[in-house]
DNA sequence: CCCCATCATTGGTGCGCACCCATCAATTGC
DNA sequence: GCAATTGATGGGTGCGCACCAATGATGGGG
């Protein structure tokens, strides 16, 4: 008998920061787990679609980019390049920087990912049909333009 | 100079799951960031929010409720019992199981979290005007309810 | 030409969160 | 009554993420 109820205090899910804090992070944990079954983290997908959409960058340019610290790039470009994700080459014209760009097998990573974070939407928005996930997307985005990167970018 | 564009790659903003990821995190990263001034944490906020709603509970049931680690409960009651948040008391019946019951000064403490909640809300979805957060948060709301067993445990 | 800023890299720190095991007290089933 | 179960507790582990200090290589401005 489940008398001890489940449901969670009606005090906490009449935030919406809080339904924000938990769906997020249901999300994004369903996401690093799909993710880390191909040895990735959530930053690795990131460094593949930035340098996507933009080409090749200086490892500096990635880390202003994405609002991470460049010591942390290192690493992540570290694991990119190891199953050859990434190539790093020093720029010519400035032999300090790194110039890091996609391979064809990243980018086929990449979709790959795509099909994954696709497939984490179907479930965890599962209960939305089309048109109120349109709504939800339009939504957050704007949402997301207005955050301040400080200290969550 | 701003050649290096602050822009997130379009193919991260793309997906809905990325946007609620970030979006959530920010909210809990502000919302943590609150709490921590009082010397608290999202789940001590939790758990009064959990005796607010529900009156006292058993830690087992608390554990239960929450989803969280019966082990964890006992550190999270034990700060809350510090400040003078909660009370324990064994239950005459079952010797077992300590009750765990709110005290006014619980209670107050967590209107008071309520209230930084509420910033942190006008802060994270200052974008949306009052139709749209009215709109968000009903969407949130059935994607929290739909969450369950399958994607994240 | 030299000093300083920039870039990449290494290595380490701290926090939050989830999780697991061993132990002890108390209760329940047989 | 005794064994198995349940509840609380303490102690410890690992992961992800953010952040920081030090170092060596390079480039540019005075």
């Amino acid at each position: 008998m489940d008398a001890t109820a489940r449901t969670t205090p009606p005090t906490l899910t009449a935030h919406t920061v809080y339904l924000l804090s938990r769906t997020g992070k249901a999300a994004r944990g369903a996401l690093a787990a799909r993710l880390a079954e191909q040895g990735l983290r959530l930053w690795h997908m990131a460094v593949l679609a930035a340098l996507a959409d933009f080409g090749p960058h200086a490892q500096r340019e990635l880390a202003d980019r994405l609002a991470i610290d460049p010591s942390d790039v290192v690493k992540v470009v570290d694991e990119l390049a190891a199953p050859g994700y990434v190539e790093r080459s020093r720029d010519p014209a400035d032999r300090r920087r790194v110039r890091v760009a996609l391979t064809p097998a990243g980018r086929t990573a990449l979709t790959g990912l795509e099909r994954e974070t696709e497939a984490v939407r179907d479930a965890v928005l599962a209960p939305l049909d089309a048109r109120e996930r349109a709504t939800l997307h339009a939504l957050l985005s704007r949402v997301y333009a207005g955050l301040d990167g400080s200290s969550t970018p």
